[in-house]
DNA sequence: TTGACAAGTTAGGGCAAACTAACTATATTA
DNA sequence: TAATATAGTTAGTTTGCCCTAACTTGTCAA
């Protein structure tokens, strides 16, 4: 199976090849200077991605050429995107974190968390919606509980880096 | 304030200094090879992350002398290790996940969740143990409900790396 | 069609973090 | 207390990933 490469990749890569899969969605293709720009590297950091990519024949790659996701870097890649995706909705639906902010952080999360879990937040997502169309609304009531809590206690301290 | 050494740490520094402060919890000193043990790295590896981590005044450290943390780095450590219980008890008692796999999960994603999620994780894991407390029961509910969805949808592939 | 600008690559270097191997310090215990 | 085992350090190497600077390739418009 081809997973084999995709299950070693470093959080590093599987930035790139969530950029390409993210700027040939539309039909685009992936021109180096914008997975430059989406990740803000510079771009020979991109050819040495890409060089890596494609020896893991994740990527199509010839020097001066477009890049596009091969078979299994494509089925890699939408999972990382996938990942991505629940987190985010996760943050944003469920913990009602502001939307750059949940980006942000699903950015770095999808790394950290594996498939088994994951699952289970897109299924505890749905879970939620599941009930708010029956009539009950957690995340609202979540909403009022948070707001009335962070008046009272305060012990984690340093917004930073957040 | 001292938090600006703490928040400039890498996650490998802070993976250190987590470990140290688990050792030392419990009144005992933390010796150089704990770290290692529990950290699974050489011992060399251990002398090199004391080094950065004194000369970022969060531990006091001389060379073959025990290890203790200063008083921004047992902030710093309480607020990581904080963290990943934040993280792990959300996994454990909402989303239901084992006690180990939840463990490993945490110790990633503790460094990818900045202050402002992780407190927002800390209110949804208390909001819903209130209404526990109320009558419901939403993380049986959930469970119910995650059963049955399993049995039907399986749109992530690939249960590696968990 | 050719010159200029943009895109891409190569070469070379830095830094963080890990490793092994060899050495030094400390502790144990006979 | 001397021998030996364990703990800790140092030196040197490797790997991954990023950077800048300089060069090459490609493109487009005068």
């Amino acid at each position: 199976m081809d997973a084999a490469a995709a299950g070693n990749l470093s959080s590093s890569l599987e930035d790139y090849l969530e950029a390409i899969f993210n700027l040939t969605a539309d039909g685009e293709v992936a021109r180096s200077k914008d997975i430059a720009d989406s990740l803000k590297v510079a771009k020979s950091s991109v050819t040495g991605a890409l060089k890596a990519l494609a020896e893991k024949k994740l990527i199509n790659y010839k020097p001066y050429g477009y890049v596009t996701l091969t078979l299994p870097g494509r089925a890699a890649a939408r999972q990382i995107a996938q990942k991505h995706n629940i987190i985010k909705s996760f943050f944003v639906e469920i913990l009602g974190v502001d939307d750059t902010l949940a980006q942000e952080a699903a950015c770095k999360a999808e790394h950290a968390l594996g498939a088994g879990i994951t699952r289970r937040l897109l299924d505890f997502t749905e879970f939620v919606t599941h009930r708010n169309a029956n009539g009950s609304n957690l995340a609202g009531e979540f909403r009022r509980f948070s707001r009335n809590s962070n008046m009272q206690i305060d012990s984690i301290e340093g917004a930073e880096n957040d």
